[in-house]
DNA sequence: AGATCCAATTGGTCGGACCAATTCAAGTAT
DNA sequence: ATACTTGAATTGGTCCGACCAATTGGATCT
């Protein structure tokens, strides 16, 4: 069973990628020279390493190596729920089962550097003045308990949930209000800093169930589906 | 901000799908004909579907609908932690936030026809006699409940937890042992049965940390990481 | 120094040719 | 009549050179 030889062109790039000074790759047409193939193969090796979050490639600028693992599921899970508000509830239906133990998990191992990014997460998330730099800082909190839980692929499962629930809010969706995330996440902060994962877990659980309980679209709140 | 051509006849490739009588596509150049496009870019739209798990695409044979929103995930992560013990541990830990969650929804939600199903794959469990087919089972009865939950977004988790995890035991580890398996998923279905969501959800727990506490390769007990 | 312009560069698309894998109809053997 | 084999047609995989669309950076102008 020999590999294709797209698939052994993707490796090669992801190869030269890890080894490569710059985030920049060469150009379809240098890598079609230095690899023998055909510039439509390197292309076709691109663009499934862009489809796997792990390169971004503009015409006319070249391609630029990434590490987004998570977009595929983003992606998955939008043609999955086409509809915003299902997807919401589902999402914080998920999001109650993984980030309870996110936190707890978070508390018995967070080193003090990335304690230090999560303290800096909720001071930006209290002293923001707009919507957008709130809900960049609110869910990057929650992306960096998820880090700080050890699981490389419970953090990824975060990052994907925080891409989609940023692409709602950006649509009017709201959770919760800023002064109840700031007040929630304190208490998550403080449990996780005392390494009490049951505090932890109990504090993310009534954060995630405030998020649930007052969704809403564009100043109103919505019904359960 | 307009579609490139790509993007355009992938998605016309999906509402083809979705109206096409059968689970066989047009060929790349029935297709390059109909949408008056080069057939490389009928190419790369399927190629692109074919990486999100839409499509089957065979060499001499043609393009086939499947429905594996969930394998781009599966990907991701054996990229991210491609140590498989590693892996196995990680999983287990996601497994053990969101498979209790899930028995818990299936507990409340499930319908009659997914809980025939359940108890189906139960007794294909408890009646099987190779190791392929009791795995088999086994993870359906999980994916089955998954579900059951209603949320399709922990179903499709579940799915690619699912093949990740049949990838590694048909690498040599194990989860398990048969009976207790057996044992433990008969007593995650009487409870789901009893619509008792908190007895589900324990019952799921206890499972998986059994799961964990017995990993094995090659009859040999491993270590926690 | 900052703004504008434009040619070079880089990705996107096209079309025709040829190669590799699969399918299925026709022919042969039992 | 059934089972097996063969080979041509079909379908995806790759190649090549040409041309189009978007970006970049150097040159020129203010």
């Amino acid at each position: 069973m020999s590999l294709s030889l797209v698939e052994t062109v993707s490796r090669r790039i992801i190869t030269l990628a890890r080894h490569h000074s710059s985030d920049r790759l060469p150009t379809e047409r240098d890598m079609s020279a230095k690899f023998g193939v055909s510039r439509g193969v390197v292309r076709e090796a691109a663009k499934r390493l862009e489809l796997q979050g792990l390169l971004e490639i503009r015409q006319g600028s070249g391609m630029k190596v990434v590490d987004k693992l998570h977009k595929p599921l983003s992606s998955a899970v939008n043609m999955l729920v086409p509809d915003e508000k299902q997807r919401l509830y589902q999402l914080t239906e998920v999001r109650l089962a993984l980030e309870p133990e996110n936190a707890r998990l978070a508390a018995e191992r967070a080193k003090p550097s990335i304690l230090k990014k999560l303290r800096g997460a909720h001071e930006r998330l209290m002293n923001c003045r707009d919507f957008e730099t709130q809900v960049l800082a609110d869910m990057e909190f929650h992306c960096l308990i998820a880090e700080a839980s050890g699981n490389k692929i419970g953090a990824l499962l975060m990052q994907s949930l925080s891409d989609l629930l940023q692409s709602s809010l950006s649509h009017g969706y709201r959770l919760v209000t800023k002064d109840k995330a700031v007040a929630d996440h304190y208490k998550i902060f403080m449990a996780i800093m005392a390494h009490n994962g049951n505090a932890a877990a109990d504090a993310m659980r009534k954060h995630l169930l405030n998020a649930r309980n007052d969704l809403t679209l564009k100043n109103r709140k919505l019904a359960p589906p």
